[in-house]
DNA sequence: GCCGTTTTCGGCCCGACTGTTTTCAGTCG
């Protein structure tokens, strides 16, 4: 039983209870349940086996909750959820989906005309029965209907948006907001200012010089070609869809409001909740306009969010870890991590040229790479078994590597202080033996292992083989770590903790693969590891030269989990990442 | 249901927008 399969119990049972109409702070206790499990960096069911008075030590996790996790370890189910479910039909929960259906709705679709499904739903909305009903009328007959189809077309795609395809849109958006007049300050907040992997819609914060003005402000961003269609428009905020589908709101703040309302659309919804509440204990009261003395209503911060922080008693907290997982206990020391930066980054280990699937040759990958300031890069094509990839033979691999001793003589001949390191990516078959021999390994700089093949290996099995490949002392860095692609392909099963062990054992360095669609090892991923204090390889799996420039989500997504400079392997300056590769064998 | 540097009981983050309202509930973030 794995962590998100818990978690989802949690917040079904959290969503049932809701619709029953229970105290709202038990509903929350149970969804924040969820949250927590969900996003723990080691599975529960190996906290369970060591001790499991150890999960009550995690803050939101009580008696009952952790009664009930253990019920779910041994006997696959939790009786509490099943009971709810005798109680209520499991068709509720998915009208919950639909937007604009909150549970009080639920309920009462369900006891006023039986309502149990989505299905249901449409069938009564199309006989005109919802605008009965109190509080409803005829124009929330039409929008459930609307959302009911746009619901349908959304499960067909993902539900949320890659970083990758958020950001550009979200610049673009920014880029046409400026050129409005009476704008001072824009920002974008939200998910993506935290760089999280996927965000699920955009934010975008200005302030507007002049006070008559925001209505013009706001009519230009619904006029934006882009949009599709406009859910809301006010005085403060707007809200439109992008005909991708993206979800894009506005917010007009004042001057003096900017950086707590910044910090607060900036979340997370975990940092903000806590934040309010150290504010709350300190007689404070903090909202998007300002934090406020509670008893005079007197305003005492809001301008920056330095400002903001500064009154709760914190020092500023960088966005990429508002998650409320110990920064704020940091903050108030002022003994934060000093993340990683893109300009801490000296190469890139993982990159592919025309020999197998990349799109440029060797030298135009250096090229590029110099012009980002780098010492060096590793070519890393792939290996045989890759077919698909045109993977390289050991007699391509050595032509490759006369190559690159070429490249690096007339660099040195022209006083270019620049390394390009032989590497491979090098096939991990599913029997755990690399797909090129040892003594071809040994003459290469840097091996970078890879799974390739039979993702659908049982758990055991996929960490068996891994461990294998790495126990040869034959790899410097484990290539993408869980082999997940968002939203296409689900990570495969492995024992992260075991490869971890593993990884310190051999000195193997765990790729943070930062081409977009993977981003793997993940934010909790990597705070493991720099727990357990093996190194992190951040490289953007480059098909071609347009791709160096993935190593900004990467370098993020890094600061997600809290690395330093000293965490990352290709942020060491050529001469001491020689001699941690060198160790291997 | 969870939590405790005022508490083992009594709190638990806060505000905008919409659609239906004649003062507000529900939803959303």
């Amino acid at each position: 039983m794995e962590n998100t399969e818990i978690a989802r119990i949690f917040y079904e049972i959290a969503d049932l209870l809701e619709i029953k109409g229970e105290n709202p702070f038990r509903v929350r206790s149970y969804r924040n349940a969820g949250l927590i499990i969900e996003g723990l960096p080691v599975s529960v069911k190996s906290i369970v086996e060591r001790d499991e008075q150890e999960l009550e030590k995690i803050k939101g996790i009580g008696k009952s909750i952790r009664e009930k996790v253990v019920e779910i370890l041994k006997t696959g189910k939790c009786s509490f959820h099943e009971q709810l479910l005798r109680e209520l039909p499991s068709g509720l929960l998915e009208i919950l989906n639909i937007s604009g259906i909150g549970p009080r709705k639920v309920e009462l679709l369900y006891k006023s005309l039986g309502v149990k499904s989505v299905d249901d739903l449409e069938r009564v909305a199309k006989k005109g029965l919802l605008r009965g009903l109190p509080g409803m009328g005829e124009k929330t007959e039409q929008k459930i209907l609307k959302s009911i189809e746009e619901y349908r077309s959304l499960r067909l795609t993902a539900q949320r948006f890659r970083l990758s395809v958020a950001y550009p849109y979200a610049m673009g958006y920014v880029e046409y907001m400026r050129q409005v007049g009476h704008i001072s300050q824009i920002e974008i907040a939200g998910s993506l200012r935290r760089w999280k992997d996927t965000i699920g819609d955009v934010d975008i914060l200005v302030t507007c010089g002049k006070r008559g003005a925001i209505m013009d402000v706001m009519e230009h961003f619904v006029n934006y070609g882009e949009v599709r269609e406009v859910l809301a428009k006010g005085e403060t905020k707007s809200s439109v869809v992008l005909n991708v589908g993206l979800q894009v709101d506005l917010r007009v703040l004042d001057e003096g409001s900017f950086g707590s309302a910044l910090q607060y659309f900036t979340g997370s919804k975990a940092h903000n909740i806590a934040i309010r509440d150290r504010a709350k204990k300190l007689g404070l009261k903090i909202s998007e306009y300002g934090v406020f003395r509670e008893k005079t209503g007197k305003k005492v911060a809001g301008r920056t969010e330095e400002e903001v922080y500064r009154a709760v008693g914190l020092v500023w907290i960088p966005p990429e870890i508002r998650e409320n997982k110990g920064e704020i206990e940091l903050a108030e020391k002022d003994s934060l991590p000093h993340l990683l930066e893109e300009g801490d980054i000296k190469g890139d280990l993982h990159v592919h040229t025309h020999y197998s699937d990349g799109t440029n040759t060797i030298e135009e990958m250096a090229q590029k790479a110099i012009e980002r300031g780098y010492e060096y890069i590793a070519i890393t094509d792939h290996s045989k078994a890759v077919g698909i990839a045109h993977g390289l033979d050991e007699t391509r691999l050595k032509k490759q590597l006369k190559e690159i001793d070429r490249i690096n003589q007339a660099f040195r001949e022209r006083g270019i202080n620049f390394t390009i390191l032989k590497g491979a990516e090098v096939d991990i078959r599913a029997d755990g033996t690399l797909d090129h021999p040892p003594e071809v390994l040994r003459e290469l700089d840097c091996v970078v292992g890879a799974v390739h093949s039979r993702f659908d290996m049982p758990g055991p099995q996929m960490t068996e083989r891994i461990i294998k490949a790495l126990s040869t002392g034959l790899v410097n860095i484990l290539a993408h770590p869980t082999g997940r692609l968002i939203g296409i392909r689900e990570p495969y099963e492995v024992d992260m903790e075991a490869i971890m062990e593993c990884a310190k054992e051999y000195g193997v360095a765990l790729e943070l693969n930062s081409y977009p669609e993977r981003l793997d090892l993940n934010d909790t991923h990597l705070r493991l590891a720099k727990d357990r204090g093996v190194l992190v390889s951040i490289g953007t799996d480059s098909h071609s030269e347009y791709h160096l420039e993935y190593i900004t989500y990467g370098v993020h997504t890094a600061r997600r989990g809290w690395l330093e400079a000293r965490d990352v392997l290709n942020a060491m300056p050529l001469a001491s990442l020689l001699k941690v590769l060198k160790k291997r064998g």
